[in-house]
DNA sequence: GAGTGGTCTAGACCACCAA
DNA sequence: TGGTGGTCTAGACCACTCA
């Protein structure tokens, strides 16, 4: 009878749950790798009851924010650990084999934001961002030539130094270091023919045919915080998707 | 204490009943587009409480199995629908436009299953199955160059003749005529160089660069039903994923 | 208004882990 | 043995659809 008309969008409460658990994750009050208190504190917490709480958490976990162990508790979900610091690589040889991965800094170096790549981090052209040119090498072939721009801003102090002390990891260094962790990505992926420079690095003749990876990468809150181009050679190796 | 040291592995009821629904999806009791029973009642027909139910359900639904519509029922999924169709294309127009799609049939015949295909289909080699090959063109532009290999058992008399009936829809033809349907699929992607032939079949020059599709796809109960190569022109389209 | 899926609760019990 | 997540139940109530 008198109800609105238009109920300004219904919002199950474990949602609003999640969006609280998320608020203090974006605050830091649970670091990546920490546990996260325990389904009947927060429960308490939020005076609703195990079960809400529960649900709010299944959706964290569905999206990778969160990881739940059995007997042990909650935990934020990080990059850190040797399993999950490739998480969104999916390039792999054809016949199987794991492999050695290695990195190779090319360079890094300060600029403006300019075109595309600005719109796709949501930055003002101009802002001053950090270029990162590097080879990933497999098992000491050059297959990867990453381009990698990332605000400025949030990543201060980042230069060639911290990237050699981490390896190379850089999602597990934004975590560490700027405790920024990304949740998704997107990609998009063409094959394109190896330009002479591109060739060059890559140890490949130009005209070769590259497998192109455009990724963007957002972290909490769905905020764009890295663009990454990256040049495949796929000759022995392709790239794998599950569709559901 | 008295515990068995290595429980046989604990099996969730939901998980049980996840089983038992899947059984009747594949024994065609409920077929595609059509309403399963109602949580209430398949509640009462298993001897468990709604909520139970209601997880197995929610387990369906996210493989996409079977699509939950508030206040009117669950659904098994279809490829029926215009929207689903297409599900597993993942190659759109880098400008983001909207484009008209068609087939145009090469051919279709019938050969023998061989080496990795047949490995991947889980198929004994010299098995006898259906080869076809087909163009799909974008917006009167031929785009995708693809080669489609099933066993010709489960799919009996499939033939030019029906591919044109139901215009190039193949999954969607898979669930109508054969009650098929395809609940997942691997895909494995690389960058290759046009060899003569597909060069002429796509009106590129040979030496162009062309993003492979490798894809296999699984049916209920995991099992693979298709295998297929799509050689996709990617000079102004994409193939978007999203990682998690 | 009847029927269906969706939310929320409260409580019991199970499986897993660590001390 | 105690704490944590995981399962299961039973029941109340809400939101959506359709006749």
């Amino acid at each position: 009878m008198n109800k609105q008309l238009n109920p300004p969008s219904f919002r199950p409460l474990y949602d609003q749950i999640k969006v609280l658990i998320t608020q203090s994750l974006i605050a830091g009050e649970w670091k990546p790798g920490e546990a996260i208190p325990s389904e009947i504190e927060l429960a308490h917490r939020y005076k609703v009851s195990q079960g809400t709480v529960r649900k709010a958490i299944d959706g964290l976990a569905a999206e990778n924010i969160v990881v739940r162990r059995q007997g042990k508790g909650t935990y934020v979900a990080t990059h850190n650990e040797e399993a999950s610091k490739l998480r969104f690589l999916r390039l792999t040889a054809s016949n199987g084999k794991k492999e050695l991965l290695q990195h190779q800094l090319i360079s890094c170096v300060r600029s403006k934001a300019q075109g595309e790549v600005a719109r796709m981090l949501a930055l003002k052209a101009g802002t001053s961002v950090i270029e990162v040119k590097r080879l990933l090498n497999f098992s000491d072939r050059s297959l990867i030539l990453d381009h990698i721009i990332l605000p400025s801003g949030p990543f201060k102090g980042l230069g060639a130094a911290r990237i050699e002390e981490n390896k190379g990891s850089m999602y597990s260094m934004y975590e560490t270091q700027y405790g920024i962790r990304m949740v998704r990505a997107e990609e998009r992926l063409k094959a394109i023919a190896a330009d002479k420079s591109s060739a060059k690095e890559l140890g490949i003749a130009p005209g070769f045919p590259l497998l192109s990876i455009e990724r963007v990468s957002y972290t909490y809150g769905d905020k764009p915080m890295e663009w990454r181009l990256g040049l495949c050679v796929t000759d022995d190796h392709h790239y794998v998707n599950e569709l559901e």
